[in-house]
DNA sequence: GTCTATAACGAGATAGAC
DNA sequence: GTCTATCTCGTTATAGAC
């Protein structure tokens, strides 16, 4: 908190910042495998050694990347929520496309960052348990709108089969034992459907094939929202 | 034909088949973005020069593992589908779900093949044509298995928003134009969501959140056949 | 013609001595 | 922090065995 203090710790910020920035450009052009802390420190004009001090290991410095990119996604998608709260108040579906449309929009502009996260798992790394509560911000925004669309009209939505039933019993006791087990099954579908779909787009799959990305995927969105009982249609 | 163009037929297929498992040995060790041509060659007793008699590029071997995993997991959903036809004829659902199942059961057995295809792209490859075809196979599966529903019965869908309807258009043109453009709409999106489904299990997603992989997989893909109008439930 | 081995290139990573 | 010796890599040219 003294000056001297202060501008330590500021300069240890914006160096932690300089290392972060580079090593999210090298994640772009050689991807997350071959991310090394020496490039890196070469590309700032540091030695490798000196790199130790901000971050303990390669797979620190990963983790600190994911942690941003899960928080940076989450933030997206809260901020587009909140701000279609206000626009669009009690329309759950809004609500709910706002947060879809704000993953897909943060997706394909940060690609990289979004395959560091949404795809394959880089080889030989585990993510920590810090990673689980910036990981968890995108789903528990829908569990969030869903529970509010619950309140507010209740839902409808199609019976599980018998199989499905403790599973879905688990599952809503762990993420909202305040909502019906079919809504939480329902939820965990949609959550990983939604990002199929911002996956496919983002990694190549829809080249040829979709063209209208942006109207697709709000359909999509829409659709995925309907279904899990945002709105009634039947 | 001779007998001993065939020996060397023989040994040539033999060889570039070890290359392919060594390959895909490394791919799950080190992942795509490391897999070396000197490695496998090593690993095999042989010297990195010779393997360019069977891959004329590390890009090309890449190529070949690519073309495989999308026709492995083809060949699975394809056969799957083939056996539900047989075993509960008519029951279009049933072959859906068949199909969807198989295309799980393939990834969950073959991960690293599966990231391969499905995961994040490999930094400075870029997929040849020929891959195009390959990678068709499940989505054409899932096309065929609604246009069968669709001769049988019809089906009934969910009206498009206007905006989309230029796409859909496009869309049901370029891959059956047999087809309703909003069951076109339909199958692209249920398509790339049952990816979403099998990437969150196979990537490391549902870790901590979904138990019964299995049962919880199967329900999904049923209802995603259900939305995708096999059956109407309203 | 078909294959393998040797050697080499230029580029990059790495380990250790200083 | 710096320098160097030694690795790796993809790829090519060349020569010789079958």
């Amino acid at each position: 908190m003294t000056p001297v203090q202060g501008a330590r710790a500021r300069a240890r910020i914006e160096i932690t910042a300089a290392i972060k920035d580079e090593a999210r450009r090298q994640l772009a052009a050689e991807g997350a495998a071959k991310l090394s802390l020496r490039a890196v420190a070469r590309e700032l004009g540091m030695v490798s050694s000196a790199l130790y001090r901000y971050f303990p290991s390669r797979d620190e410095l990963l983790t600190a990347l994911i942690i941003d990119a899960y928080d940076a996604v989450g933030a997206a998608a809260e901020q587009a929520h909140a701000t279609a709260l206000t626009a669009a108040p009690g329309d759950h579906l809004a609500h709910w496309t706002a947060a879809c449309r704000a993953v897909r929009t943060w997706a394909v502009a940060h690609p990289h960052e979004y395959a560091l996260i949404y795809g394959s798992p880089v080889p030989g790394y585990t993510a920590p348990e810090d990673t689980i509560g910036p990981a968890s911000r995108v789903g528990l925004l829908l569990v969030g709108i869903a529970r509010a669309a619950y309140q507010d009209k209740g839902i409808a939505l199609l019976p599980l089969p018998d199989v499905l039933a403790p599973e879905a019993r688990r599952l809503a006791e762990d993420m909202a034992p305040d909502l019906p087990p079919p809504l939480a099954v329902a939820l965990v579908s949609a959550w990983a459907q939604l990002f199929g779909l911002v996956s496919f787009e983002v990694f190549g799959q829809f080249n040829n094939v979709v063209q209208a990305r942006d109207t697709f995927f709000a359909a999509a969105a829409e659709r995925l929202g309907r279904e899990t009982g945002l709105l009634r249609t039947c």
